[in-house]
DNA sequence: ACGCAAACGGAGTCCGACTCACCTTACGGA
DNA sequence: TCCGTAAGGTGAGTCGGACTCCGTTTGCGT
């Protein structure tokens, strides 16, 4: 159930401004603060209030549009690959989205590794995305059978945390213990 | 080179106290602040900064006791257990280890996925200590020869960041995971 | 045009890490 | 044994960032 009345003209344009500021902010990793998104977005930090309960909120609402576009791929990678490959490709560019912004891989880290119901939305829409990859590759005894989305997504959550100077390798590489990992008890492992 | 001069006999006791409060508190998970853990040790905020640059120093500092007991067990698991099994042993001993108290997850994830010099001591030993334990198993043709131990603590540093409600059933999971892709390669796997 | 609910502004509160100017005390030397 | 002094201790205060509150402004239905 949408709200129910429609925002007036003037919040609409102050809540689309304070999500652009805010997706600039985080996804370059400047880590700014409440006062300085708002701000940028040329409203009070009351305004912000008005449209966002807490800090979060906002975070997890701009992540949310950026989980969507990512949860939309694994169809397309399944189209053009092997259910195996599909599923490597997929760990891989998770890790380059990780990458864009120090501030997009702590959003991540927390959609995956924790339960706030704040982030339920874009953890239930990647680990069904996930389960739509695993599936065939189960089911084609390429991958093992004791995993689900979920598991895998919380795997996912420590690399997109990391916070090194030479992290993005040590993640790719993570990522593919974590592949061979997922392929070891398959059926045709070998 | 110890401090030029030992520390004065009021000042050692200071110290200890400070140390026990923090460990009670940073392992009971129950996050308390600067003024509190002071206040438990029966000083001041001042004293506890004489002591300790800022609280994460006195964490990493709580932590590298903690650490060094668990690298200690590498040697161990290798004189029961083939270098395969021991690996598979010590990881799962480390989720163990991290679920004693939210804290100590919390501390072990930022000495695994950051380059904090604050942990630099930790961080060395833990690695160390994994290598010791990888070096047999790839000798041995078990384990793949691609990685390290510096790979394997930031591949477990994500585990043991997990905040979520049944994590520790889903960190032995992946554990599992991560340990079955770590002889994925392996010279003799199948 | 008018009224008013919706929305906005921004000074102010709260909270936790950290600082600093002043006071206290251990301890080595006479 | 007592003194000088530097090491050590104290806690009110600063700082920064998230969040709140209420008086003011404004879009919009009538």
């Amino acid at each position: 159930m949408p709200p129910s009345r429609p925002l007036r003209a003037d919040a609409r344009r102050n809540r689309e401004a304070l999500l652009a500021a805010a997706r600039e902010a985080f996804l370059t990793g400047d880590d700014a603060g409440v006062e300085e998104i708002a701000r940028r977005a040329g409203v009070s930090v009351g305004t912000l209030y008005r449209h966002f309960e807490t800090r979060e909120v906002l975070v997890a609402e701009v992540y949310r549009q950026e989980a969507a576009e990512l949860c939309a791929t694994p169809t397309r990678l399944l189209a053009q690959h092997a259910p195996d490959e599909a599923l490597r490709v997929f760990l891989l560019l998770l890790v380059e989205h990780a990458a864009v912004g120090r501030g997009m891989g702590e959003v991540l880290e927390n959609i995956m590794t924790t339960d706030s119901p704040v982030f339920d939305d874009a953890r239930d829409e990647m680990a069904r995305a996930l389960d739509e990859l695993l599936a065939p590759g189960v089911a084609a005894g390429l991958i093992r059978s004791d995993v689900n989305g979920r598991i895998v997504l919380r795997a996912l959550g420590g690399i997109c945390g990391m916070r090194a100077k030479g992290w993005k390798d040590d993640a790719l590489h993570i990522a593919t213990l974590l592949y061979d990992g997922l392929r070891y008890g398959a059926a045709n492992h070998g």
